[in-house]
DNA sequence: GGTGTGATCGTA
DNA sequence: ACGATCACACCA
């Protein structure tokens, strides 16, 4: 696919209108609906060595706050790792998992109350130069950025850039008016063990995607 | 296409 | 001990 212009900077070009970037209020509700509506937005990493690298939401899962959702890393409240998810919404959450992998998150919710949107795949769009080289285990297009660890690797988003504003920092999230799938596909969470709420449905996706990482995972 | 398993380490 | 995972081996 050809990479498509994108004002990733938001630098109005002439005669061109400069694509939005998502207004803060939109964080500020359940993670459940951001997670749905985040479907088909853009999400950027102005990174400071490759430039824009971007990507279409095409995957994402929600993560309630304290005490709600015992699949969610703000179940037990606040601790080193998930600090971020309880400070002000519309901030990057990024976590390591399994001794190697980046994940990354939208917060939600008022500040305090912890929830999240995990980004779970994206179609690139912008910088797949970049991806391919960050990625070099990558044989087709859709195993850049078809899962969050893949994702995060792609688009260079670690730990160093958790806690940044969304609205200010050089990750962010561009609306250039797609709207979310009228119909997104929907099932349980992936990889979420019985008992920590395996049973709750809040993973969407934009069907037909070659990038969604497949139909609904079998509970474990 | 599918399933099964090892890697690797911060947090609890 | 256990992950909000990935890649690779192997079978079909």
């Amino acid at each position: 696919m050809a990479e498509l212009p994108l004002a990733a900077h938001a630098a109005p070009v002439g005669g061109t209108p400069p694509i939005p970037r998502v207004p803060a209020a939109f964080y500020v509700r359940d993670p459940r609906e951001v997670a749905v509506d985040l479907l088909n937005k853009v999400l950027v990493h102005n990174d400071p060595v490759h430039g824009p690298i971007s990507g279409r939401i095409v995957e994402a899962e929600a993560y309630l706050g304290v005490g709600l959702d015992p699949g969610s890393h703000a179940f037990r409240g606040p601790g080193k790792r998930n600090a971020t998810m309880f400070g002000p919404p519309g901030r990057l959450y990024v976590y390591f998992t399994y001794g190697m992998h980046w994940c990354s998150n939208v917060v939600c919710n008022p500040a305090g109350a912890g929830g999240a949107v995990l980004m779970r795949a994206l179609a690139p769009l912008e910088g797949m130069e970049a991806m391919w080289s960050r990625r070099p285990k990558a044989r087709r297009e859709r195993d850049l950025c078809s899962g969050p660890g893949k994702l995060a690797q792609a688009l260079g988003l670690t730990g160093a850039l958790d806690g940044t504003d969304l609205s200010a920092g050089p990750v962010f999230l561009l609306d250039d008016g797609t709207p979310p799938p009228s119909r997104p596909g929907n099932s349980v969470r992936i990889g979420i063990s019985i008992g920590k709420g395996e049973e709750s449905p809040w993973r969407w996706w934009v069907p037909g995607d070659p990038n969604v990482s497949g139909p609904p995972p079998r509970p474990r």
